[in-house]
DNA sequence: CAGGTCAGTTCTAAATTAGAACTTACGGTA
DNA sequence: TACCGTAAGTTCTAATTTAGAACTGACCTG
């Protein structure tokens, strides 16, 4: 399977991970989320190489995760800024970094901690029913596939 | 930066794609919570080929997501189920899912849906603060590395 | 005009992946 | 005993991707 054919894939999964399925275009995107904007910026604090960064700021952009976008003519210099899907994948990359808080264990303790911006209380992440409230787990959940009626999924 | 060095990073959006940040590896992770657990199975469902297969199911393991099991001996079978630490990333899986079915178009519409075991009903996934029930977002929420008083982070 | 900045592109060598065949260790059958 | 099949890999070569570094325009400043 290759990028392409995992774009047409029924699974949304296969589908998320055409766009964002390789570190370095979620870490371009998390960089994003702390509001850097210019190729120079991603590339001194990822390290990553220019070649790579910018197919990946390309992929981001014909993703619809990022827009890109002039901010000044003579020479035209571009920055990338996120869109409104971009910013739908926060509680994703949120989910992932709660997650590896937890479980990749880390030599330098705590790194990175969320805080409400009204409080500046730390925030607690749990993924939840919208309806229910009930936290969504394996054990509570199931996934059907469009017009299978009962499966195991867990 | 290389593989090894991500694992080594302060953040731990990098840390955790040190052992995720794969496609491979996520889809892999997908069929686990479909129930798949042998070798063969992953290779044909995923289409993978045998090398990065065997690659990718050490990297899980490693990474503590999955145990590595005999299920019978003469000859040594064994098969892969998921840990505690490999359960708890559903969630994550679950935004990536849910994102990707809102925001990577498919032709073939609605693909795969999450339902309730008790109740059958569709689930609506929605990340929440577990203290305040607030929904996590870029707005209403900051990163704070540890040590550093304020930044933007949005 | 020399030097610097920004956003890339181009180059070669190294690493990774695809695709297919091969291996090991059995169990069953003829 | 020889042959077939299964499971879980390993090994092989060729193609693709990435790393690392240098280069390219198009401008700006002194």
């Amino acid at each position: 399977m290759k990028w392409t054919e995992l774009r047409q894939q029924t699974c949304p999964v296969a589908r998320g991970l055409s766009v964002v399925g390789d570190r370095w275009t979620l870490l371009v995107l998390r960089d994003c989320f702390f509001g850097i904007r210019r190729f120079e910026q991603f590339q001194e604090r990822l390290g990553i190489t220019r070649h790579v960064l910018a197919d990946r700021l390309r992929t981001l952009e014909s993703g619809g995760l990022l827009r890109r976008e002039a901010y000044q003519d003579r020479p035209v210099r571009h920055e990338y800024r996120l869109t409104d899907a971009g910013r739908a994948f926060f509680p994703t990359l949120v989910s992932l970094m709660d997650w590896a808080d937890t479980h990749v264990p880390s030599e330098t303790g705590h790194s990175v901690t969320l805080v409400s911006t009204d409080t500046g209380d730390p925030i607690r992440p749990l993924l939840v029913d919208q309806t229910s409230g009930a936290p969504v787990t394996v054990r509570n959940t199931r996934a059907l596939a469009q017009g299978e009626p009962s499966d195991k999924a867990g």
